[in-house]
DNA sequence: TCTGGGGTCCTAGGACCC
DNA sequence: TCTGGGGTCCTAGGACCC
């Protein structure tokens, strides 16, 4: 039987996270805020009424905010998070197989569904549980393809009339949308893309279904090849239910304020480096490859500097102290004084398990102290016991911090945060 | 003054081997 | 004078996603 993809779709997630503890907000416009209150990444429907785009930078729109009276959060990950597995439960009470895409969507696959209801029946029954579960609005896309699920859920969100749910699965109706869509509205077309597709006359997802798969994958790649064949409903992604263990773990961050002094850039990636080892372990995964890397604004019109080092263990490792003990030693010879830093960052990749790792012939095999220690740490700050910190880490990280000016409580996920019925 | 963070996949090119 | 071809592995960079 030939699979049938069900695209559900959070609307505006991360703003209507902020809003289903704020009852007060209903009406108004709301935006949150990136990393570092620096850009914004979501807006209310009220808050894109008033033309505030994706992205955009948010000192650009003081003004506006302040006489638009839009209402402004830093990022919540750990609310977004929460309610987003509120979500996916439920998608997975009401379809036989889910696969969560992102943090607001998931695919399902409904095929078998169809001997019971229509997929219109089935979409806005998804969207009607979730919003009385959850109080999250979804948008439904229904399709033999995720390419045209995704398009599917695309014109849902847009045409109102569709009541947040479009079936594709007709061929007819499949035309006559991608008539409709941009081709930089494709999933998998991007920015460089869409304009080299443009330039050859190609400006609708349709005119990209009509092109020849061949020529495309010669003058671009296999990934669009792919991206032409799922718009003529030939599936060349499949669901992933198994989450897949990672391959590289990033963790990098925007400094609060610039940073020019070396020791306190040692702190600070340090601190990238706990970070970094507690989602190793938490993944089971030891890593013998970290790079770091230091760099002046992107933006910046000054003079600019980066550092970057990768650090090759014979031994692989989840332990904070062996990672920052290397960068220690190698941060001097890439400081440079003087220069304002802005974004720091930390790789792991070369994963082993720490079940089968490989011993060298003049390794010592470990005796164990570093996991019970690490194992203890995790435990402590699973407990909510309090913070430990390994001295490399600082005590500084006002200094260098992110900016969070505007963070809602963690209504859900800590207990003194929790909201209140008067 | 003020511009996020965390991922994946693919490709091209170089090093190296036989 | 004449200077191969095919394979693998690795890395860097580019493109995309949310």
């Amino acid at each position: 039987m030939q699979p049938v993809f069900a695209l559900v779709d959070c609307n505006n997630f991360y703003a209507s996270c902020e809003k289903l503890f704020r009852p007060d907000l209903n009406d108004l416009p709301v935006i949150v805020l990136s990393n570092n209150d620096g850009c914004v990444v979501a807006r209310s429907k009220e808050a894109k009424a008033l033309d505030i785009k994706m992205g955009v930078p948010v000192h650009q729109i003081q003004d506006k905010i302040h006489h638009q009276q839009i209402v402004v959060f830093s990022s919540n990950y750990a609310l977004y998070a929460d309610i987003s597995h509120r979500v996916m439960t439920t998608l997975a009470s009401l379809t036989p197989e889910v696969e969560v895409y992102s943090i607001d969507e998931a695919f399902c696959e409904v095929g078998t569904l169809r001997l019971l209801q229509s997929f219109t029946e089935l979409g806005l029954n998804i969207r009607a549980t979730v919003q009385q579960h959850i109080g999250m609005t979804v948008c439904v896309g229904i399709a033999p393809t995720k390419t045209l699920a995704k398009l599917a859920n695309h014109g849902a969100k847009k045409y109102p009339a569709t009541q947040g749910v479009v079936d594709l699965t007709d061929p007819a109706r499949q035309q006559r949308l991608m008539a409709m869509v941009p081709v930089e509205d494709v999933w998998g077309v991007g920015r460089k893309i869409s304009k080299r597709l443009n330039a050859q006359g190609i400006t609708t997802a349709l005119q990209l279904a009509q092109a020849d798969p061949k020529t495309i994958r010669q003058q671009f790649s296999v990934v669009l090849e792919r991206t032409v064949r799922e718009l003529n409903g030939q599936p060349c992604f499949t669901m992933e239910t198994q989450p897949t263990a990672k391959q590289q773990i990033v963790v990098s961050r925007s400094f609060g304020q610039r940073m020019v002094n070396m020791d306190l850039m040692r702190e600070a990636i340090s601190d990238f480096i706990a970070t970094g080892c507690y989602k190793l372990r938490k993944e089971r995964r030891k890593a013998k490859t970290m790079s770091f890397y230091f760099t002046t604004s992107y933006f910046a019109k000054g003079p600019r500097h980066s550092g970057y080092q990768v650090i090759h263990l014979a031994q692989a490792s989840d332990d904070p102290r062996v990672f920052s003990s290397r960068m220690s030693q190698e941060l001097p010879t890439l400081w440079r004084d003087g220069f304002p830093y802005a974004k720091a960052g930390v790789m792991f990749a070369d994963f082993e398990r720490p079940d089968v790792t490989q011993l060298s012939l003049f390794d010592q095999p470990s005796d164990g102290k570093s996991e019970r220690l690490l194992a203890t740490i995790d435990q402590i700050h699973a407990q909510g016991l309090g913070r430990l910190y390994f001295a490399s880490q600082g005590n500084h990280q006002p200094h260098w911090q992110t900016k969070q000016l505007h963070r809602s409580p963690s209504y859900t996920t800590k207990w003194a945060e929790l909201a209140r019925v008067r």
